[in-house]
DNA sequence: GGTCATTTGTACGTATGTATT
DNA sequence: GAATACATACGTACAAATGAC
């Protein structure tokens, strides 16, 4: 069994643990859906805002999306756009404001990469879309 | 006053956005104390649940650190090393493992980078203490 | 469109555990 | 030991989004 209600370790935490196994050993997929928060209370008999603490923390880790009224689910990982870090140019990576996010459209538990070239000008890209690089030369 | 108990939008997000404000407008400093979770339940009259999830939500922004049986602090901003990003290697932002976190002691709501070099290499860096950059040439 | 069941979100209360001073 | 503060966890209730019909 995944669950220990005498152990040490915080319910919210086994219970994460356990999906988290589950999501990078490839036994969850992308896409898949986590069982709904009352089926997990009566599954693993825990109470609601123990589970509520498991996905979210898996979702601070982005491993987990969820949508309202809908479900939560593994997060897919999207193929990654190659970006070449310009010469003078910096880069830092941060979590994202909250109108970054919404104007992002970025799942919780997804940083950003904020660029700044030669003349000072910033720019915020999604993390989770962007490699970011610098190729040898010629 | 900050918080409007009927308005629509939920109220540990405007207790969120009160102490937003403050710590972006420099009201609140780095290094300095939010109020306790009972201080702050008897002045605005939210549940301490409402409370948890704002402070919650700061500290995923990486506005807030939290320390257990001492308080909520704003978190105060380090100075960034530069680190050249080489030719032929890459970087992507991501939120790190719980282990990753727990090595490189880092708060929530904190990135990393991991770059890859020309052999393949990986390394993951503290999100918050690391500046990418590409000199200009010559 | 409207209704209904399902699912997540918000918010309260309460109790106990654990860390820090 | 005592006081304070945050963490974990239960129960309850209602709101809001979604999808099926």
């Amino acid at each position: 069994m995944a669950i220990d209600h005498r152990s040490h370790t915080p319910l919210y935490m086994q219970l994460a643990a356990f999906f988290r196994n589950q999501i990078e050993s490839g036994q969850l997929r992308p896409g898949s859906a986590l069982p709904s928060e009352t089926r997990m209370t009566q599954e693993y008999g825990i109470g609601r805002e123990a589970i509520r603490m498991a996905v979210s923390l898996l979702r601070s880790e982005g491993l987990v999306r969820t949508q309202r009224g809908h479900g939560s689910y593994v997060r897919d990982s999207v193929k990654r756009s190659t970006i070449e870090l310009a010469a003078g140019s910096s880069a830092i990576a941060r979590m994202p404001t909250r109108t970054e996010r919404h104007n992002l459209g970025l799942d919780e538990g997804v940083p950003v990469l904020e660029i700044r070239d030669a003349e000072g000008e910033t720019e915020v890209l999604p993390g989770d879309e962007v490699e970011l690089t610098r190729p040898t030369k010629g």
